[in-house]
DNA sequence: GACCAGGCACATC
DNA sequence: GATGTGCATGGT
């Protein structure tokens, strides 16, 4: 499996090229998107982001000051409001009082007992937590998403109804430990997901792994 | 107008 | 434990 593994990635790069994920300038631009993403078009996100860059309220002691609803108005673009509006809230809360609001001292923690943390804090499931991880820490942690299974699910590689954590474990049994690799690796599952493997109106027959299914 | 998007928590059975 | 539902804007 690890040959297939390595196979898909090559065809998807040759296919797509780098993604240049994730597309914010800082770790804690990363960090809210992963939040304001949950179930939402990455164009939605980069409203919201760019309207609290905007007022320059995309800093962690501002949002975490403000209240509520005014943080919710600001990121109505991305959907879900209020619920991320709290979201955020519940992370920025967990980011003070334990990290000091300090990337540097997040990066520094044990990858499994982050983890934890972030799952513990409400509204951040393991999509986001993953996210963070690999995308604002680059911490080596393969993030699977709603297309990253349904990719896996139709080219047989896993079962229709793989858990969250047996999807991560397939792609980082195999592969290098790295979280360039696995960086790039998601983005471009994400890539082809979104041209090739719609949840309607797929297009199996031009896909770029179409003639690697029975590899 | 229907359907979907880089999820998650919670209710109900 | 599995299945269903609310949350909501904006693009196709």
């Amino acid at each position: 499996m690890k040959v297939k593994l390595q196979l898909i990635f090559k065809r998807l790069y040759a296919a797509f090229g780098p993604q240049q994920w994730w597309p914010g300038e800082s770790a804690f631009e990363v960090m809210v998107g992963a939040i304001l993403t949950q179930s939402t078009s990455w164009s939605n996100v980069e409203k919201a982001i760019s309207n609290l860059k905007k007022k320059k309220l995309l800093d962690a002691a501002k949002l975490y000051s403000l209240p509520p609803g005014k943080l919710a108005g600001l990121i109505k673009s991305a959907g879900y409001y209020n619920i991320k509006a709290a979201r955020l809230k519940n992370f920025l809360k967990f980011f003070f009082t334990r990290y000091g609001a300090e990337i540097k001292r997040m990066r520094q923690e044990n990858t499994g007992i982050l983890r934890q943390q972030l799952l513990a804090v409400k509204g951040i499931g393991p999509e986001t937590a993953d996210s963070i991880l690999l995308y604002a820490l680059q911490k080596p942690v393969f993030v699977v998403d709603a297309y990253t299974k349904r990719i896996c699910s139709r080219h047989n590689l896993i079962g229709p109804d793989a858990p969250y954590s047996q999807v991560q474990e397939f792609f980082m049994r195999d592969l290098k430990q790295d979280p360039k690799l696995f960086n790039e690796y998601h983005a471009l599952l994400v890539r082809l997901g979104k041209d090739y493997c719609r949840k309607q109106n797929p297009k199996c027959e031009i896909c770029p792994l179409w003639s690697i299914k029975n590899v």
